[in-house]
DNA sequence: CAGGAAAATTGAGGTAAATCAAGCTGCTTC
DNA sequence: GAAGCAGCTTGATTTACCTCAATTTTCCTG
């Protein structure tokens, strides 16, 4: 069941701005939903039947082992989309980290939407397959480096990196405990490559040390 | 440049028989590439412009650090489908493991083939974020049990199962190295839970042991 | 602006898997 | 069917990261 199933409002879709280019011109404008931080967008088992778009915050999607272990195959900030499944049902959970909007494109019983899904869910699995990379081969310091660079080129290339999730969060994106990820830190900030303005948020200060670092 | 691109031969397609149901029918039938073993199908950086099935043999596809750390993406064995790409260039590295047949399915220009390719698309979606999982949060026995398991079920679950790949392939593929590997498959198989047949083929001897130690 | 809890950092020690190093096995080739 | 070699297995040792534990920092809440 839901944990946070009541969590979940729908905010009227006029009061957001357009601030992103509309990827489905066809479809009549999804109303956004509304999910507070740590809120279940939906379930590993659920039936699916939509996919989804951030407006703002930031979403995770996860998998269990039975003994607890997660790991985060993606993180998802404003903009793009998740939440496509091969069959009827979600194999994976899909979680709001901070306060998010989510637009939610429902299947339209018969309507054809592989046009806009294909590319998007393209450019999904090239995405997991790069992560299966850095997960499979790369080591602590590696991972890291190629998480930041990954999150200032989704944030526009820009010094000042937001990482709105935690460092649990990080560790089990990247296969590494929270004292690994902190230490990695420590060092990178020893090495003069980033700096840290404060625990979610973070300026690259040798932006090509850094990308060389990420191999 | 294709180190081994002469190496490719166009059969006649009547000399195959249909063994699997044909999921393009109204593409007509395309003509099987032969790929000797070892040989490459394309290469990163190479322009796509086309998807693939396997008819026969076994295809690795994988991407490589530059200093030559590799790892295996995905196994591609008889049925199944892989080279698709989110735009025009390829952005891994495909090799016949084996003597290889595969069926090229060109895209004509204009043509709308995203019906046929979202769900190949999704199935390699799901399986690639499944294998994040294994490759963040397993043990080298949760692994290769998994990978087994696996293997086993793509063979229609059968007791017997065949490695096309070497150690070295499992080994990409899995992030560990051979030694890991060989001495995982000892492990196994003085557990009892398998028994090495020969080199590329085992037989799992308790299924339910090995499904529980994947968790 | 306390006071308290959660999150992050830092340190010490342990361990799973990597690395280094021999051997062994099972192909291919003549 | 012997020689040669690549692929695999096994053993000894090292190491990167994890685990356990103690602070420290940050962020709530009243």
């Amino acid at each position: 069941m839901h944990t946070h199933s009541t969590s979940r409002i729908s905010l009227p879709s006029h009061s957001l701005q357009p601030i992103l280019p509309t990827v489905f011109d066809p479809t009549p404008l999804q109303p956004v939903s509304f999910f507070p931080a740590g809120s279940e967008i939906y379930a590993q088992g659920e039936r699916a039947g939509a996919f989804y778009q951030v407006e703002f915050g930031a979403v995770r999607v996860y998998r269990l082992l039975a003994d607890g272990r997660r790991q985060i195959s993606a993180f998802h900030l404003a903009g793009e989309t998740f939440g496509f499944e091969a069959d009827t049902t979600h194999h994976f959970f899909a979680e709001a980290i901070n306060a998010t909007g989510v637009r939610v494109f429902r299947f339209a019983t018969g309507a054809d939407i592989s046009r806009q899904l294909l590319p998007l869910a393209l450019k999904g699995l090239t995405r997991a397959q790069e992560h299966l990379l850095v997960l499979g081969r790369q080591n602590a310091i590696e991972r890291v480096a190629a998480f930041l660079v990954d999150m200032a080129e989704r944030q526009g290339g820009l010094q000042q990196v937001e990482l709105p999730m935690s460092r649990m969060d990080i560790g089990d994106y990247l296969g590494l405990t929270i004292e690994t990820v902190s230490r990695v830190f420590t060092r990178l900030k020893d090495k003069g490559v980033i700096r840290l303005l404060n625990l979610r948020s973070i300026e690259i200060t040798k932006h090509d040390a850094l990308h060389a670092m990420s191999e």
